[in-house]
DNA sequence: GGAAGAAGTGAACTACGGTTCAATCCTTGT
DNA sequence: ACAAGGATTGAACCGTAGTTCACTTCTTCC
């Protein structure tokens, strides 16, 4: 029955996905994904020709629902100081509260195919921000600025807060946490031009 | 004699170096360094007790190399924006005349040692800014703002820009280059709150 | 109900690279 | 010059993890 295969599949990528948010890529072997999805180390390759591309798909589509909370928190707010915090609220939420995903997608050494997979995936984030901070000069809040780099940069900014020294600990308490992305709101806010002196 | 065994041990500390420069930790196999060095592959045990030793003390002198440049530029200058500026033309002009290196430095996957090591140095990297920081806020230049979370987003940010997609043809021409730099300068004045408008 | 073929199995294969070690060479002290 | 000790060698060892494949089991259709 197709039914059957295809459910196969299916768990297989969860369990795939499960093991990476839990353990990383680290503890993702294919024997681990296998004995958790409940089948042999055999059955994967008759779903999956090599573990690259079993790895590659599960990145693809854990990185794409992050791009998409990113890029539906940009599209909601006006200005582009709001736009600005929302995404980043959304994105660090997410992070802070699922670090070891948030460190395998972001960071964690893998396969050279999932490393260009997260090279489209920066390159995705960046280009919300991009339209973000474009916006935001066409309307008048932010002053000229190479916008390209801006983008890349606050990508780098952004992920650096959320998945370096500062972060751990702070997925722990609630009140270090909030006071990380209010700094990292502020930090961001700044550095695109759109003043505000709220603290 | 002793001095042949020192000389032996930084012939190999230097092809490792060579190797990392060239092709990274991906090619540092040691079977590539002790060919570099000239030696065999049982001599780098005589060394070094494992290779993630050996590949520990390369990439901390190659680290520590970077830091001290830049902590210099840091020490120099007068005013917050024209440290950032000084600290940030000093690792740019180094990172994109060696891209390969600065990637290894920077971001490649490589031991958990070596992950530890960076580690380290990212927060060097960072202590510098929070202490150029710290002086804007204490003249009167800067605004309040969380020092800590302000350093280690610019590290990430300037990291992000000079090894991303935006870096590679960046080493290639100067023009380029140069803007690069320029703009993520001003990008970074601004995320300190070093409002500047020369453009 | 039985044959055909696909799905599943898991032990064995393979590739890779770090590490070891017995044999060899070289330097040093007498 | 010769013995002793350490440095050097590089082939062999080992552990790991991705991949394969001969075999078993199950589904499906005649």
């Amino acid at each position: 029955m197709e039914a059957r295969l295809s459910a196969s599949r299916d768990r297989i990528r969860a369990a795939a996905l499960a093991v990476v948010a839990e353990r990383g890529y680290a503890g993702c072997s294919i024997t681990a994904v296998a004995q958790r999805a409940g089948v042999a180390t055999g059955s994967v390759y008759r779903h999956f020709p090599a573990k690259a591309d079993l790895v590659a798909e599960v990145f693809r589509a854990a990185s794409q629902r992050e791009v998409d909370a990113f890029a539906r928190a940009a599209a909601l707010e006006r200005s582009a100081a709001e736009g600005v915090a929302a995404v980043i609220e959304t994105f660090a939420g997410r992070a802070l509260r699922a670090p070891r995903m948030a460190y395998a997608l972001l960071a964690e050494p893998a396969d050279p195919a999932v490393d260009a997979e997260r090279l489209v995936f920066r390159r995705a984030y960046a280009a919300v921000l991009a339209e973000l901070i474009r916006r935001g000069i066409a309307a008048g809040e932010l002053p000229d600025q190479d916008v390209e780099v801006g983008a890349a940069a606050l990508v780098g900014a952004i992920g650096e807060a959320l998945v370096g020294p500062l972060a751990v600990g702070a997925a722990g308490s609630d009140n270090i946490r909030d006071d990380l992305i209010t700094n990292l709101i502020s930090f961001a806010q700044r550095s695109i031009g759109a003043v505000s002196d709220d603290a």
